[in-house]
DNA sequence: CGCCTTACGTTAGCCGACTAACGATAGCCG
DNA sequence: CGGCTATCGTTAGTCGGCTAACGTAAGGCG
């Protein structure tokens, strides 16, 4: 990869990228606490609704992020009483997480909010250009993913 | 603003976003690591580098961030050298802040690391595409921030 | 069988961002 | 002039994310 030469051109994409990381963040959050969720816990909770009853390591893949991130998310989830956990029988070390009847009932609310969070960022942008947005947003990641795979090889 | 009816594309979007955000910041960290600067102080030396001598109330604007976080990024990026901090002759409640030498002199690497993230992030598209990019980040970050202003006005 | 490696989850500790609350100063205005 | 309000910066405390290190359990393999 080429690196750009321009300061500005570099600068424009890396800002726009980190203003739009921050507002979208926050207006999340802001969202979320509406119905008592903190950031984060949505994202597991998402993935539970597609499939019940994975470990938090699963979790962890499946949320992109770390394990003590899932481990702190799931036990103010469970506090919460919109999951629960319990000791795999085959194998010890692991723990199944499940939504419980709550989690479930608070789902139609989350995926208002997740909508609405949608709309109110790219609402107003033609249809052909929400998917341009979104297409764009997952070459950049993969880039990155790239990028950073590269340079933690470099460090072997 | 009308609600996206589909919960796949707000999915969609909303994740690009996250996951983009993570990966970004992620990388800037690990970037920025190797010339001994935290995420958060880069934004801070770019700033001054195009004009000296702000308050820290001007750098917080500048910056999008609030008050304490520039209070602590500033601590940090005196300690380190790169800033200096003089009370203003004017108001003596404000604190204006200059690169020092030190900081002048590590820009041209700050910058060369600013533009291999922007590479990393947006290199392999065509060009056509980096500006798309910049522009629908931009189009979703004030569409963000008019809903939020919205949504902070009905608290009133 | 017993060891060694791998995987799971937790803990401890760090960091950046935020809000709330505070002291100190400035500046407006009656 | 004197007081009220707004502004500047700091402190205290919260939260989510990370890494490093740990105990425990599983599993491969000599």
């Amino acid at each position: 990869m080429s690196v750009l030469r321009e300061d500005d051109e570099a600068a424009a994409i890396n800002t726009a990228v980190r203003l739009l990381a921050m507002r979208h963040r926050a207006r999340a959050a802001s969202l979320l606490a509406t119905i008592g969720l903190n950031i984060g816990q949505e994202v597991l909770l998402f993935e539970l609704a597609v499939r019940d009853g994975r470990t938090q390591a699963q979790l962890a893949v499946a949320a992109s992020c770390e394990a003590p991130t899932v481990t702190m998310a799931v036990r103010k989830l469970e506090a919460a009483g919109l999951i629960s956990r319990v000791r795999s029988e085959h194998d010890n070390r692991a723990v199944l997480v499940s939504l419980t009847e709550a989690g479930h009932e608070l789902m139609p609310r989350l995926r208002a909010i997740w909508r609405q969070l949608a709309s109110e960022t790219a609402g107003e942008l033609p249809q052909a250009d929400r998917k341009r947005l979104v297409k764009l947003l997952r070459a950049t990641t993969a880039s990155l993913d790239a990028a950073d795979q590269v340079g933690a090889a470099q460090l072997r």
